[in-house]
RNA sequence: GGAGGCAUAGCUCAGCUGGUUCAGAGCAUCUGCCUUACAAGCAGAGGGUCCUUGGUUCGAAUCCAUGUGCCUCCA
């Protein structure tokens, strides 16, 4: 190679690269029984979504696990895919046709999806594209879909599987529903926020004409149209005059009874309860207790229908009665007052929409039975068969175990998958079955009828209109991007099942990562996966969560414009340990930016010296280089065991920053500086080829993290043939030095240059330099480099301090330099003072330790010994400086 | 209302089973340098009552309890 740019621009060869690890197919996989698996399965992000932070940090961190898995030879498989999201997805094709001027409720249900199939066609899956160019090394072959035909037989398979097994009923129960997508939505869809609203204080008379009343309080007063009781604490003194008689609703003077019950807070309101069954839950369970009838006041887009009995309200959005009843109860004079009140409200995680518990007949996976099945659910990750990163969130997980409810699968949209139930005219369930002529076969088995078709009435089924929860897809997704359920023996999952790891945001622990794990165990008898890492929730700097409405989120492919996709992955990852949200600014992607500027430097460095046999150099000048790269594979052998171990924690932020700091200061900072020949000199030919080897190595480890700018200089550094890459290279492994001691070196380096700093000396005046030291040893080989190093023009061994010098302490030895610069011997005395009463009060304190009767009995040995070399070195010290002092 | 988590430098976090790492890192800050790989850089420096108060212990950032403050999940 002959040019470098001055600066990295990464701009100039990530899309390349990626379109030739493509073209090479380096990230597809097959079964391949000679080699260990290792598999991920990504979290499918939804088919309308488009990148995001949180996508960015998430699959940066898989990226980086499968990949550091395919240079160690495994066979790893990284699969990706699309999540259909019915809400999210009808939601917005819904939205689509209105501005087109058609509506839903116009449309059939196969005129509906293929609307919507075309839409995803031409918008779906625009996030997997956008993976691409952050370098993600899917295999692009194996992409799936949820909804996709395979998959989606897999839905209803298990569906049906589930029912026979008894573990899904159907039952008529209070649900969350959802009045802007018509639907249903399970309790871990539900978004609980606290907002402000009134509590309305509300007269209702009593039925016998006396003229008193009672007063309740309540948030929602358009639901007295719907009350059919009033409930009281039998104990509260104020009310026991009441049980038993009766009042009137407002307006409509429906007559309703006050009953006891324990369950109404005597402190909270008025003591007084309303009691409406339809459209609260509590009420719900005390209208059953008391056998009360159910008035349904909301139609299924929250609007007041005609049970609502009032004309003004009929037809009319529950907000705006509310309002509109509030005025009406004060001009009738049923309002007796309002007050600020901060309540909760259920909100719809994927609309937004105001939650209105609503009585409906839904599907329901039994979950307490499904538990009993399945104990290994909970017992693997209580026993770290399957592992939590970080450990903490399996606390969080049993809890919600140990309180479990059952999972309301139905929903009533229309993309999804067709819930396989059939009814008959009268809407009573026949069967549950893969068609209708199934269907009609096990209801005439049932009702122990010949199966002999001609003989029979003609029977006809129609297929139950709700479609499942997505959830009900994604739970199945380890088995069924490997096709497990059509062929449990395939090839692909014996091969690539259970997976290994799995990432994702703490958030979905419940909706996904739990019920993967019930999945596996009920149709594989196996765990899904080995680990789980969960990430932290991407805020902004003042802690915010990063959202589009808050427009705080940076575009990531903007970033990735800017900085280049190794930038960003590295500034995602540097502050991101397990569990930890993180807390995002662009200088953080700078800082992986500048990281990628400094490798682009180094290797720019090394490219451009003159290289020429070892013959023509100076015994000093090869002796002083090997030495340098013995001491600098000592440094990586170290770092490689340090990262190995961070990985194996899953601490990837931490090996990050080890190999960062690995790059820049032991190998830029130091040891380039080492080796580096004065400008205009060539390099000798075996310290040039370690170099470059050393700089294989670290590209290597790096990879996994920064893919573009490591591939890039991989492939400059030697003759590469097409098929090679550094994707598919060994990766490093620590080899065993035989290393030199070098911090005496390092650190008279480092005092030197202080030095020339505090007095404000140029780096380029040279100075000679005495040393006296117990064991010479640690400098005199390493003259050359302590010279060329802090520019040092000659080293003396002494024995005593030279007339005049100053002295800088390297441990327990000295140094000493003769300034030509008038000394403050005050000063000089003063500085070496403190650092004697520093070391004697610390001498105290481990004296302190070493007097007590009870350490030395009770610590350990080792400990005891520790102790006393410190007192003797602590000891040495002082005399050294002691010396020193008299020398004034 | 219930459960869990967290609190260490200006910021983000390490600090594993109590004892030298006399409390660490990166970034930020400050000082001096445009020293021909890199100013997206180099060389240095400063900065912490380890949230409060008790307890256990020879010894506590680390274990226990209390309080305070923040966060998350659930109702």
């Amino acid at each position: 190679m002959n040019e470098l740019a001055k600066t990295y621009t990464p701009q100039d060869f990530e899309d390349k690269w990626y379109s030739y690890w493509l073209n090479q197919k380096f990230f597809h996989a097959e079964p391949n029984p000679d080699k260990e698996p290792y598999t991920i399965v990504i979290p499918p992000p939804n088919v309308t979504g488009v990148l995001h932070m949180g996508h960015m940090l998430n699959n940066t961190i898989q990226d980086v696990l499968v990949r550091r898995a395919r240079m160690q030879g495994k066979n790893a498989c990284w699969v990706p895919g699309t999540d259909h999201a019915s809400i999210a997805t009808e939601a917005k094709v819904v939205q689509l046709l209105r501005e087109q001027g058609i509506k839903k409720s116009d449309l059939s249900r196969e005129d509906f999806l293929k609307h919507a199939y075309s839409w995803k066609e031409k918008y779906g899956g625009i996030i997997l594209e956008q993976l691409k160019k952050l370098g993600a090394s899917c295999d692009w072959d194996r992409t799936r879909f949820t909804m996709e035909p395979k998959l989606s037989e897999a839905v209803i398979d298990v569906f049906i599987d589930m029912y026979n097994k008894g573990l899904i009923y159907r039952g008529l129960r209070m649900v969350n529903w959802d009045p802007q997508g018509k639907t249903a939505l399970s309790d871990e869809e539900v978004i609980h926020k606290e907002v402000q609203s009134k509590l309305y204080y509300i007269k209702y008379f009593m039925a016998d004409g006396s003229g008193d009343f009672v007063t309740i309080a309540t948030t929602r007063p358009e639901t007295i149209l719907a009350d059919v009781a009033i409930c009281v604490n039998p104990t509260d003194e104020r009310f026991l005059h009441l049980h038993g008689k009766k009042v009137l609703v407002p307006f409509l003077n429906r007559e309703i009874p006050i009953i006891a019950d324990e369950y109404v807070a005597t402190d909270f309101g008025t003591g007084c309860l309303k009691v409406t069954p339809a459209h609260d839950v509590n009420d719900y369970a005390l209208g059953q207790k008391y056998q009360l009838p159910v008035i349904d006041i909301l139609d299924e887009s929250g609007f007041l229908n005609a049970e609502a009995k009032d004309p003004r309200y009929i037809g009319k959005d529950r907000f705006a009665v509310r309002k509109q009843i509030a005025i009406d109860l004060e001009e009738a004079g049923h309002l007796v007052k309002t007050e600020e009140y901060k309540n909760q409200v259920g909100t719809s995680e994927r609309t937004g929409a105001v939650i209105e518990p609503r009585l409906s007949l839904q599907w329901w996976v039994d979950m307490k039975k499904f538990m009993a099945r399945n104990p290994q659910v909970l017992d693997a990750v209580m026993s770290d068969e399957i592992q939590f990163h970080p450990a903490k969130m399996k606390n969080t997980y049993k809890h919600w175990i140990d309180n479990i409810k059952d999972w309301c699968i139905s929903r009533q949209l229309w993309w999804g998958q067709q819930i396989p139930a059939w009814y008959d005219e009268k809407g009573n369930l026949v069967a549950v079955a893969k068609t209708e002529a199934e269907a009609i076969l096990i209801a005439k088995s049932k009702n122990g009828q010949e199966l002999d078709a001609s003989s029979q009435q003609p029977m006809h089924l129609h297929q139950d209109e709700d479609v499942l929860d997505t959830w009900f897809s994604s739970w199945l997704w380890p088995i069924s991007v490997f096709d497990g359920f059509e062929d449990p023996e395939n090839a692909d999952i014996k091969h690539f099942y259970p997976t290994n790891d799995l990432v994702t945001a703490p958030e979905i622990m419940f909706f996904w990562v739990f019920r993967m794990i019930m999945a596996g165990y009920e149709w594989r008898g196996e765990k899904p996966f080995s680990n789980v890492y969960y990430t932290g929730i991407v805020r902004d700097k003042q802690r915010r969560k990063m959202s589009k409405s808050l427009g705080n989120s940076p575009d990531p492919l903007d970033l990735i414009a800017k900085y280049g996709a190794d930038g960003v992955r590295m500034g995602m990852l540097l502050c991101s340990p397990a569990g930890n949200d993180i807390l995002f600014d662009d200088s953080q992607v700078e800082q992986g930016r500048n990281f990628a500027n400094k490798i682009w430097n180094a290797f720019r460095l090394v490219k451009g010296w003159e290289v020429k046999p070892d013959s023509g150099f100076s015994p000093e000048i090869i002796e002083a280089n090997q030495t340098s790269a013995r001491w600098f594979a000592g440094r990586l052998h170290d770092a490689l065991i340090d990262i190995e171990d961070k990985y194996k924690g899953y601490r990837l932020s931490e090996a990050l920053m080890s190999i960062y700091k690995l790059i820049w200061d032991d190998f830029c900072a130091w040891y380039l500086e080492m080796v580096k020949p004065v400008y205009g000199e060539p390099m000798n030919e075996s310290t040039y080829q370690t170099t470059l080897a050393f700089f294989e190595e670290l590209m290597k480890v790096l990879h996994p993290f920064m893919p573009f700018i490591t591939e890039e200089i991989w492939q400059n550094m030697a003759e590469r043939k097409t098929g090679e890459s550094i994707c598919v290279a060994h990766y490093p492994l620590p080899v065993k030095v035989d290393a030199p001691d070098l911090s005496r070196v390092f650190e008279s380096i480092q005092q030197i240059r202080n030095l020339r700093n505090a007095k404000g000396l140029s780096p380029k005046e040279a100075f000679e330099i005495y040393i006296k030291a117990k064991d010479i040893s640690l400098y005199a080989p390493h003259s050359f480099l302590l010279q060329k190093l802090a520019n040092v023009s000659a080293i003396h061994f002494v024995n005593a301090q030279p007339q005049g010098s100053t002295l800088l302490p390297i441990d327990t030895d000295e140094l000493f330099i003769v300034l030509n610069l008038a000394i403050d011997e005050a000063a000089e005395r003063e500085k070496i003072e403190k650092e004697i009463a520093y070391l004697e009060g610390f001498m105290k304190s481990v004296d302190a330790k070493l007097g007590n009767e009870k350490f030395v009995a009770n610590a350990k040995p080792e400990l005891v010994e520790k102790e006393r070399q410190k007192k003797a070195d602590a000891a040495a010290k002082i005399e050294v400086l002691k010396v020193s002092l008299a020398g004034f």
